[in-house]
RNA sequence: GGGCCCGUAGCUCAGCUGGUUAGAGCGCACGGCUGAUAACCGUGAGGUCAUUGGUUCGAAUCCAAUCGGGCCCA
């Protein structure tokens, strides 16, 4: 702030030339640039004598240059733990941070997110909660180990070991960390940087084994065979998170499977009778073992190039096509699917070996045969008949995709090579009926992008619907939790419930490297898995204090209880686990590894606040444990926003070319203005960023700071002790705290139901419509022209910096740069010593009694008829009888009630910024404008008939005359 | 293909349980001011409320379908 000379009114004789330059910050000399200036060269130098605003608060932010600094002086002040500290003893409020994969750079989503995560922290610390903030990373998974891969490449690989893979994946790992923790923080983002939670810490990684053991022993963890996807690339099953779908090229063949007894419908035929399947993966013909009809679709029998095949009667014409049928006969008696249940047929690849026909739910009618193959290890609905009729689940196929002996003539063809020799094969043995090429949705691992298969291998799974004696299944657990969490938006738990109501047992194995492995042993000798407490404790110790590494280079021996011995055999020799968790198991275990295991948080979490995508991530996984160990939610309610989009509602994608990234918004706009665009936004919807919406954010942020601005450049002489009651106050300036009081309380509500948008917006109205355009507008001429230490003008000031005080506190979690600047740049006085707003408090909504009502009631009539005056000055201008405001005498005609509004305000003229205001009653409203009468007062520049009134000041108006007078 | 959700002016948002000519701010155009000045004030033009049907005396608001978009799943 530059300093104010002594006295201004000791310059009220000086000429124009002579001083001014110290008088405002922006350094103009306000003497050479009017026009007729050697008129005024020897009149008095008013400007002297007024109060003009004064700042040192820039009008351009710089916030690009400028938010650093800001950061270094929290950091220099610890602020993270001072905001806890400020309200110790009060209520706690834990907001627990989903952790972001350390992988690459952030984005515009895990900016949005972060940032919104802030707001609600840094709200509720204003509002005296003990709020603690602990970010954290997800470390471990396939991305990175897929990273670390490609950079050791295929001959790397080979010669590391798998504690070396494991190092440069933790290197990865952690150089990520550090990467986006230093993003997050330039965003503004406030917590515990300095220790924040990592799933490859230690401790962490040891409360992955106590949730698994405590879930173990109630029953809900089990080892079975399932198909799932299989990557043959990256050996490794892969979870549908992990699954991308892209259109591919498949085979489809129609393959006639020979019955062994005739269907007594069709037993007068003679030729040999078959059952026409269809498939697109010729390569899981090995492992068929049934065929699955719908029950109650009509079959018919065709007979075509010299055979009899049945098919469902509604795709023969489909099915004719698709072979190429000149001439085929359709036989006369149809059949339902459930008639022929039961029929055996010669099986497709294996000599001697027979298959069974089955009815299901599953199969479709549109396309096809309505005769499905049915191999139980190659697909999920497979698998789910095989379960229903106790078929037998061969598995022909080995981790490489390999066929095994079980592949028959195939052994030792990769699947996808072994289409073309398959169809051949078939064809050669006259039961391929046709053969195409057909392009659909095919699943894609995420990492190498090759096609996967569905192959059925031992998997761990956390079953959904069992659980040992006394204990509610975790699916019915959970729903029962689901009820009792508080989701945001309302719709969010129809979502949940549905993914949790329908989701299968959850495959929690990873047949990785870079993770925690399943913390189970299995016997040598005989097989037998050996999972005890006293394993599961000795195996939570050692990750406590070596970390997981220490299960792939240290032997069972070493650490477990001496005397461990498989519970069927007494076999010593036991073998650790190769399987890891899955990630979202990891991720989800932080309610245990995080929030119980550290002494500031607890469990469960007030609120977890992620993107909707996770509720089948991390909500789920958090929930799922959680129930599974607890029997209750890990969080009391859960938040949900939308995905960040481009302006035309697309996602954003490197593809379509129109990402945007954080990094990039914050060198050009600043990180306060990526912050007022998450506030500003409804998440409850997607969430748009384009360059216009920036700009415009861009836009509406000078504009609050321009408040800002104009509010600390009017309280330069602000005088805490001389100022003034409310019930001293000027009306209008009664009403601006009315204003005020009215926009605390709805400001607060909106923070109170998380409705950032509408804080925004209701800041920033206020800041336009109400400060801007009118209260700030009328006061000028109060703030400028009046006595420096008037009543008057102190009672404008003391509303000011109660407007300064409120805005800057209420603004804190969005502008969290901007507010701490103007903070520091607020009068002494407003600060009270305290060194950040971030520790400012809350402002009240103060009650101003019954006389608020009547004041709103008075303004809102005293507006309305403001219109209608700003609307006919308009149209004076137009014509030319005006230029500005002041200019225009105004005979305003208006109803009863509006006029009795008006007739109460002595200071019309002010408030409607004319020169002279007269009131008439009549009917409507009406606005008639004239030139107003009177001089123009050079000091305050108002036109007034008592210009030149006072003899001791004869060129201003009577005001003038008065102050200057005065001092 | 299934589940959940969304689609109001160029942009961000209001429009409660259906009720007069659909609102605000920004942007834009035009004007004013030049003592908030790369600021401030004012006026104005912008919408067949995604589309199409239906319910109703009356629908942006209820229902259905379609189109477009998002997340999740297949």
């Amino acid at each position: 702030m530059v300093p104010r000379s002594a006295d201004p009114f000791e310059a009220r004789f000086v000429p124009a030339r002579g001083r001014g330059a110290s008088l405002c910050a922006r350094g103009e000399s306000g003497s050479t640039r009017r026009q007729g200036e050697s008129e005024m060269a020897d009149k008095p130098d008013y400007k002297q004598t007024m109060n003009l605003p004064q700042t040192a608060f820039p009008m351009r932010a710089n916030l690009s240059a400028k938010e650093p600094d800001w950061l270094a002086l929290w950091d220099s002040m610890d602020i993270y733990r001072r905001s806890l500290e400020v309200n110790t003893g009060g209520p706690m409020f834990v907001l627990h941070d989903g952790p972001p994969y350390a992988n690459g750079h952030i984005h515009m989503g895990t900016a949005f997110n972060k940032v919104f995560k802030d707001l609600v922290v840094k709200y509720k610390t204003m509002r005296g909660f003990v709020s603690p903030y602990v970010p954290g990373w997800d470390c471990h998974g396939q991305p990175i180990e897929h990273q670390v891969e490609k950079k050791l490449g295929p001959e790397g690989m080979r010669r590391s070991s798998q504690a070396e893979v494991r190092r440069l994946c933790r290197e990865w790992a952690l150089e990520f960390v550090d990467i986006q923790a230093a993003e997050f923080k330039r965003l503004g983002v406030r917590g515990d940087f300095a220790d924040p939670y990592l799933t490859l810490n230690h401790a962490y990684e040891a409360g992955n084994v106590r949730i698994f053991q405590e879930m173990y022993r109630r029953g809900m963890i089990y080892k079975g065979a399932k198909p799932i996807h299989w990557c043959t690339r990256c050996h490794t099953a892969l979870a549908e998170a992990e699954i991308e779908y892209a259109d591919d090229a498949s085979d489809s063949i129609y393959v006639a499977f020979e019955l062994l007894s005739r269907p007594a419908a069709w037993a007068e035929v003679t030729e040999p009778i078959s059952v026409l399947i269809w498939t697109t993966t010729p390569w899981t013909l090995p492992a068929n073992v049934a065929v699955t009809l719908a029950a109650s679709a009509d079959y018919a029998a065709v007979r075509a190039g010299g055979r009899i095949l049945v098919m469902a009667e509604q795709l023969v014409p489909a099915v004719a096509e698709a072979a190429r049928w000149d001439d085929y006969t359709v036989l006369p008696v149809r059949v339902k699917g459930s008639a022929l249940e039961g029929l055996r047929y010669r099986h497709p690849v294996h000599e001697g070996v027979e298959g069974v026909i089955v009815t299901g739910e599953h199969v479709e009618l549109t396309t096809g045969t309505g005769a499905v193959h049915t191999a139980p290890g190659h697909g999920e609905e497979d698998w789910l008949v095989g379960q229903r009729f106790s078929l037998p689940m061969p598995m022909p196929v080995d981790d490489n995709g390999v066929f095994d002996a079980g592949g028959g003539p195939f052994e030792g063809l990769h699947v996808f090579d072994a289409n073309r020799t398959i169809i051949e094969w078939l064809r050669e043995r006259g039961s391929l009926v046709a053969a195409q090429t057909i392009s659909h949705s095919y699943p894609h691992c995420w990492r190498c992008k090759e096609p996967v298969i569905f192959r059925a291998t031992e998997q761990w799974f956390v079953a959904m619907d069992r659980a040992g004696q006394g204990v509610l299944p975790l699916r019915a657990a959970a729903m029962k939790a689901i009820d009792e969490v508080q989701w945001i938006p309302g719709w969010s738990i129809n979502r949940m419930a549905s993914m949790v109501g329908d989701r299968p047992d959850w495959c929690i194995s990873r047949q990785r490297a870079w993770g925690v492995p399943i913390p189970v042993f299995t016997c040598v000798k005989c097989g037998e898995t050996v999972a005890t407490d006293a394993t599961f404790e000795a195996v939570a110790a050692l990750f406590e204090a070596e970390g997981a590494d220490a299960w792939f280079v240290r032997q069972p021996a070493e650490y477990l209880p001496p005397g461990t011995a498989c519970p069927r055999c007494g076999g010593t020799a036991l073998k650790p686990e190769d399987d890891i968790l899955d990630v979202w198991w990891e991720s989800g275990v932080s309610h245990t590894s995080v929030l119980q295991a550290r002494p500031e948080l607890r469990r469960p979490a007030d609120l977890y606040l992620e993107g909707s995508d996770q509720h089948r991530g991390w909500f789920q996984s958090a929930l799922l444990t959680s129930v599974g160990t607890y029997g209750e939610a890990p969080y009391r309610s859960v938040l949900t926003h939308g995905f960040i989009v481009d302006g035309d509602g697309r996602k954003m994608s490197k593809s379509l070319g129109n990402t945007i990234l954080p990094n990039d918004v914050v060198k050009r706009f600043g990180a306060d203005v990526v912050r007022l665009w998450a506030a500003s936004a409804d998440y409850g919807q997607d969430v748009s960023v384009s360059e216009e919406i920036l700009d415009r954010t861009s836009e509406a942020y000078r504009r609050i700071r321009n408040t800002f601005r104009f509010l600390l450049s009017n309280l330069y002489d602000y005088d805490a002790s001389a100022a003034v009651p409310f019930q001293d106050m000027e009306e209008l300036d009664r009403y601006a705290m009315v204003g005020l009081s009215d926009l605390v309380r709805d400001v607060t509500a909106a923070y109170e139901d998380w409705k950032f948008h509408l804080v925004y917006r209701l800041i920033y109205d206020y800041c336009v419509s109400d400060l801007s355009a009118f209260y700030l507008d009328v006061l000028k001429d109060r703030l400028y022209s009046d006595a420096a230490h008037s009543a008057a003008r102190r009672s404008a000031q003391t509303v000011l910096a109660a407007l300064l005080s409120a805005l800057v506190r209420l603004i804190a979690p969005i502008l969290t740069f901007t507010s701490e600047e103007v903070w520091h740049a607020m009068p002494d006085a407003l600060r009270q010593g305290i060194e950040s707003v971030q520790l400012a408090g809350w402002p009240d909504a103060v009650d101003h009694g019954p006389e608020a009502a009547t004041l709103r009631a008075g303004y809102a009539r005293l507006l309305s008829v403001r219109e209608a005056v700003t609307k006919a000055l308009e149209d004076a201008r137009l014509s030319g009888v005006i230029g500005k405001s002041q200019e225009a005498a105004l005979l305003v005609t208006v109803a009863n009630e509006d006029a009795q509004a008006l007739e109460a305000r002595p200071d019309l003229a002010g408030l409607f910024l004319v020169g002279v205001v007269e009131v008439r009653r009549g009917d409507g409203t009406v606005v008639e404008v004239s030139r107003a009468p009177g001089l123009k007062c050079p000091r305050c520049w108002n036109i007034r008939e008592d210009v030149g009134s006072d003899v001791g000041h004869p060129e201003v108006c009577a005001r003038c005359a008065n102050v200057l007078a005065e001092t």
